[in-house]
DNA sequence: CAGTTTCAAGACGACTGGTCTAATTTGCGT
DNA sequence: ACGCAAATTAGACCAGTCGTCTTGAAACTG
């Protein structure tokens, strides 16, 4: 059936998600995944062509999800596009806090060890992030329209940079196992946009 | 001969470094290393323990070298705090841009494979960021005083902030292959430090 | 020079990696 | 109910992993 076939798909992407968030891409093998879904080894390579493959539609999967979850945040709502924006990092900081500084973002988890390894998962992690990048420079965009932002900002560059930041403040936060680089980021991120403290 | 012994250590730390700068640290089995260093594998065990406390050597031995090369861009030397302190983020881009955005820096290309495998190099690579920040942040103070920087400025939340984005900068480097996410990052650093363009 | 620590050398073990072929199961049309 | 084609699986496969161990050479020490 064409349904179980593409939700057994699903559930090993499920399944490997927190499994590969933890350990990484490379140090993670096939059995140790499969296992966890309760899938036998030997049908892996019906649901993907090769673990690289694989790792291609983890990424995707991911941002997949998450930009359904950016959106939930970003979306006009009747609130200014400052505090909505604002939101987006709040939430980053405490999902990081809740999960004991364990990372749940598959790009800042990936991109240093994938980048050079797979050409295809680079390109996942690539359309990704921009992808995450052009709406949050949109809602800068709002920000400046509706006043809650200043017009000095440059949208994109604006949304880059801070995007940048609290990535560079992830990693940190993993090597810290603490919060105190996600504080400064955002500190400096609401100097940025020019909002109090 | 101990010069001898500390000479081989050294100089499998200086092999193994451009070969795990390109593939990571999983990635890279010990033979590898071995052959392009042209130690036996049987000797390896006599310079290190394990390969997990050969990676912890392998980032403090790089943050050695590294902190030296910061000192020589950002010690006083006449030019204003403030010029010293571009010549960094000058220097990174610079230095990623000639290496074919292949990153240099190892703390970049491990932070996120290796923060949640061992304990030994995740705190390596802690404690090597947090020397580079600390430098970067006496920078700042310097230019608070001698008048090039702006006094509104946190030096260390300053220092450590522009860090962190230069890092997801250069990540998101490794992933679009162009200098893009950096160039953003020189535009927001200069606007951040009150700099004319 | 004798004796002992230091290092070189690589075979070896126990295991895991991703991949593939061959067999089994499933499901559908008739 | 039967046969055939498709979906799914079991397990072998070999290359490669880290780390150990034994043996030999070299070099420092007394």
């Amino acid at each position: 059936m064409k349904s179980t076939r593409l939700n057994i798909r699903q559930h090993i992407l499920d399944t490997a998600k927190p499994i590969i968030l933890g350990k990484g891409f490379v140090a993670v093998g096939l059995n140790e995944v499969l296992q966890a879904a309760d899938v036998p080894k030997g049908s892996f390579y019906h649901y993907f062509k090769s673990k690289e493959l694989f790792g291609e539609a983890l990424i995707a999967s991911y941002f997949e999800d998450y930009l359904v979850e950016v959106e939930l945040l970003l979306k006009a709502n009747g609130v200014s596009a400052a505090t909505r924006f604002m939101q987006y990092w709040n939430g980053w900081l405490t999902s990081l806090a809740d999960k004991d500084m364990q990372c749940q973002c598959l790009a800042v988890k990936l991109a240093g060890e994938v980048s050079d390894l797979s050409e295809a998962m680079r390109l996942a992690l690539h359309h990704g992030t921009d992808r995450v990048i052009d709406r949050l420079a949109q809602c800068v965009e709002e920000g400046r329209t509706d006043g809650s932002l200043p017009t000095s900002l440059d949208a994109a560059v604006c949304a880059e940079t801070l995007y940048e930041m609290w990535f560079g403040a992830s990693l940190l936060t993993k090597l810290r196992r603490d919060l105190s680089a996600l504080e400064s980021a955002m500190r400096s991120t609401k100097q940025i946009l020019g909002l109090s403290t």
